[in-house]
DNA sequence: AAGTTTTTCTGCAAGGGTTGTTATTTAGCA
DNA sequence: TGCTAAATAACAACCCTTGCAGAAAAACTT
């Protein structure tokens, strides 16, 4: 995610407006490597902003990532997982406590199903942190 | 997924029952390389045993999922998928049609980050299959 | 600076997919 | 064949996310 002053301006090169909700998220978003939820956002949000929604959280969050400057992840159950860094990366999930880490991996996958156009990659790992693994 | 035969023992030697809606599911997913959602199975099921409910087939893909005998894919929306398929393969997507493709992909991926111990590792590939690159 | 337009905001309702609950039925065994 | 534990069907409830409406606010215009 870029910092907030080139979102407003990418924002307003988008025809869309300057908030002051936006920029809370932007500010709540920028360099945070916690892959929040919408509702963890929604509750930092409204301590400096009682009146936010968590609508208005979603709206955000979704207009960010159609710009790209968002990466949403899914763990197949629960809420979605909003990543502000989107460099190449994969991510590590822990199984036990739910935390989730960036990894880089020299993923060279070479496909061998000819024909398939491949436009992503998604590599999940999972498992244990070091955290969980030094506590059991 | 085995096969019927080793099905029903596995089941009996868990506690669990033999009953005909279960030995339907066995066979609608027996070899099904469709991967398909449990709103699917269900429609093909009812077909057979109009009384059938959903609930019951949820409950004998999560009885199969949990004994290793079925593997969930999640696509980040929509239903989950299931895959009776538990070789060690990965999923290539096509995002223009849904449809999802077994791949074998040599990932000898080594995690750099240290201390977390791997469980398992999902890759799932995005992009247009063969057929919606010709349709183009 | 005030008016006007257009977007965004909040609050709430509704949606899809899956799971919880419970009374009834059934499989497996003595 | 009768007993007991488990499974089923039907329905309600759940979670997360999005749709919708009217009120509010941002930005453009003159």
């Amino acid at each position: 995610m870029r910092s907030q002053t080139e979102l407003t301006d990418a924002f307003r090169d988008a025809g869309l407006k300057i908030t002051p909700q936006r920029l809370l998220m932007f500010r709540l978003l920028e360099g945070n490597a916690s892959h929040p939820t919408a509702e963890a956002l929604y509750e930092v949000a409204r301590r400096e902003m009682p009146s936010i929604s968590l609508r208005t959280v979603y709206q955000t969050l979704n207009d960010l990532a159609s710009m790209g400057e968002l990466l949403q992840i899914d763990l197949g159950s629960g809420p979605g997982r909003f990543d502000p860094n989107t460099e190449d990366h994969h991510h590590f999930i822990c199984d036990d406590c739910g935390s989730i880490h960036d990894v880089q991996v020299d993923t060279e996958a070479t496909l061998q199903a000819d024909g398939l156009q491949v436009r992503s990659v998604e590599v999940v790992f999972r498992g244990s942190c070091a955290t969980c693994v030094a506590s059991k």
